[in-house]
DNA sequence: CATTAATGCTACGAGATGGA
DNA sequence: TCCATCTCGTAGCATTAATG
């Protein structure tokens, strides 16, 4: 999937693709800058010996990370390696069950530090034109403001589902801070769990949805919210807690990952960072279940 | 030599720091 | 508190290296 170019026609060869790949889980893992990945590779014999590389020999360079890290952008394919990751996992054993849990994880970027007025025009739509090419490719004009108990957050939003048995997140989906949690539920939903529960919370909570879901064969487990006509009775309020318990199992493990500042510029390059933090979650996640 | 990818160079933003 | 300056990080073009 990954091959650029006719071999027959010469060029420098470039660094094996699985090599690179490694380079990649390894920057996430211990979450590390392009620099700072070149640096420790030298550095440190573990990871030497992880890529199987040896510290006096050749070791990609800083910039032939980003680039392939662009080259995965540019041909999409940071999907296709989160499935790969997926179905070697459901190959060892540990397919969806148990139902699955549905939520959604912030992902900060450095603040903007731009004037008022520019940032209306952002927000429109219309990024400064004034502004130099060399400064514009410096700003994110993607990311955005939401608030969440009551505190502001900038960047980006990694929404998620993990089945409830082996915490293994099987969906994800990428988009500014803004979007609304709920706005992209159905494209999370993973269909080959065993069991049709699903867990959220009352953020998710829908008419048409409830009804929607059971109409496909799901059995919801979202949140009911309390609104200022009706509070909860005590009978709601109990199952909402039963519900609860499910849910605060994932909270931690994300916690743990989420909430991790992320750099790069844009979504396009958003998504292939998180992308690659949801593939090492679940790679971390496979090696706890083997032991 | 043509071709391809690795690497060098430089501009720039954001956050930390420290002095006035 | 303000702001100059330093450090760390990303982005993209220019240059160089390694191949048939």
């Amino acid at each position: 999937m990954y091959k650029a170019s006719d071999p027959r026609k010469g060029g420098r060869p470039p660094f094996d693709a699985v090599l690179m790949f490694k380079v990649l889980v390894l920057q996430q893992f211990y979450n590390l800058s392009d620099d700072q990945t070149e640096f420790q590779i030298r550095d440190r014999y573990s990871f030497c010996r992880f890529l199987g590389l040896s510290p006096e020999g050749r070791v990609p360079d800083a910039k032939t990370i980003w680039v392939f890290r662009e080259r995965l952008k540019q041909l999409a394919l940071t999907d296709q390696l989160f499935g790969q990751v997926l179905s070697q996992i459901d190959a060892a054993g540990f397919t969806a069950r148990k139902g699955q849990i549905v939520d959604a994880a912030l992902v900060p970027v450095p603040c903007q530090r731009n004037r008022r007025d520019k940032n209306a025009r952002i927000k429109a739509g219309d990024p400064p034109q004034e502004w130099s090419e060399a400064k514009r490719r410096q700003k994110d004009v993607q990311a955005r403001w939401t608030q969440k108990h009551g505190q502001s957050h900038y960047g980006y939003k990694n929404h998620l589902s993990v089945d409830n048995q082996h915490k293994v997140i099987r969906h994800y989906a990428v988009t500014s801070a803004e979007v609304h949690d709920s706005q992209v539920f159905e494209r999370l939903l993973d269909e080959r769990n065993s069991s049709g529960d699903v867990w959220a919370d009352s953020a998710y909570r829908d008419q048409t949805r409830e009804q929607a879901l059971a109409r496909a064969g799901y059995r919801s487990h979202i949140h009911r919210k309390g609104s200022r006509k009706r509070a909860l009775n005590e009978r709601e309020q109990a199952a909402n807690r039963k519900r609860s318990k499910v849910r605060a199992r994932v909270e931690h493990i994300f916690a743990q990952q989420a909430n991790r500042l992320i750099r790069t510029i844009g979504i396009a390059r958003a998504e292939v960072k998180i992308g690659m933090m949801n593939l090492v979650y679940n790679m971390r996640r496979l090696a706890w279940l083997t032991g």
